[in-house]
DNA sequence: GCAACATATGAATAACTGCTCATATATTCA
DNA sequence: TGAATATATGAGCAGTTATTCATATGTTGC
């Protein structure tokens, strides 16, 4: 980058910079195992249902009601969740309660959430409230 | 919940609870916004990327090299992050040149990162690097 | 023990997604 | 001006994903 000849030499402009960039890459695996957590994020669904929990344990009943959704959407969000060890659950006869269980999904929620609802000055105006 | 009748009563367990969980719930429009935003996060290619890129300013030549992908898988995936504003990018003659713009999104990579890197404690062991 | 209840699970389906392949577009150079 | 170069774009395709609908599973109470 910033060569003296502006010119894709073999598709590559600049080894250095490439290898440079390759050093500090993240590893195929690690790539897989973030991708997986932002995943979890990534579906408006989960982060309602992130949301709700986020005030304390819930069951699914409550949760289908909270958000205004069939038990079965719901219960299948939860069953990836908990797959992902985001959420836990314990049963109480037939009510199953769930709550968050994974304090880092925690944390990148909430982060993620303060800067849609308040933009600092060099963010893109896409996450006004 | 924690109800001293355990039995969902028209499909939910305690108005109370409900009602508590709503207000503070999430919108549909706060969850389609932050759901986009840990979706650009949520590709294992974009993640890396995003990785190569925080280190400075590469083409897309470069770009392709150092993921060894090709340049049209690059270019869509950049296009994406370019409307979705994660990052800027400048021509220089026929080379374009791509950066990181979205200062939070770094900062998500980042903390995410860490957190696979560095589980705590009470962290599920699904991102031991 | 059977019916009621709460939830989990599986198949189906429509929509979505990342990459390949081809080519369009913009820039440079002889 | 045409060829070469770097990148963007679009169609196609196989794989993925969220929800619906049906039903399986586990628990409770009469």
């Amino acid at each position: 980058m910033k060569p003296t000849i502006a010119r894709c030499e073999e598709n590559v402009i600049h080894e250095e910079e490439v290898q440079a960039a390759q050093a500090t890459l993240i590893s195929g695996l690690e790539a897989t195992y973030l991708s997986a957590v932002f995943q979890a994020l990534s579906d408006p669904t989960r982060l309602r249902l992130i949301s709700a929990l986020s005030g304390g344990e819930l069951c699914v009943c409550d949760l289908a009601a909270v958000l205004g959704m069939t038990q079965s959407a719901v219960s299948h969000q939860l069953r990836l969740l908990r797959n992902l060890q985001v959420v836990r659950h314990r049963k109480a006869g037939r009510i199953v309660y769930y709550a968050l269980e994974d304090e880092h999904v925690r944390l990148l929620f909430q982060m993620g959430l303060e800067h849609i609802r308040h933009p600092k000055g060099d963010e893109a105006a896409g996450g006004a409230a």
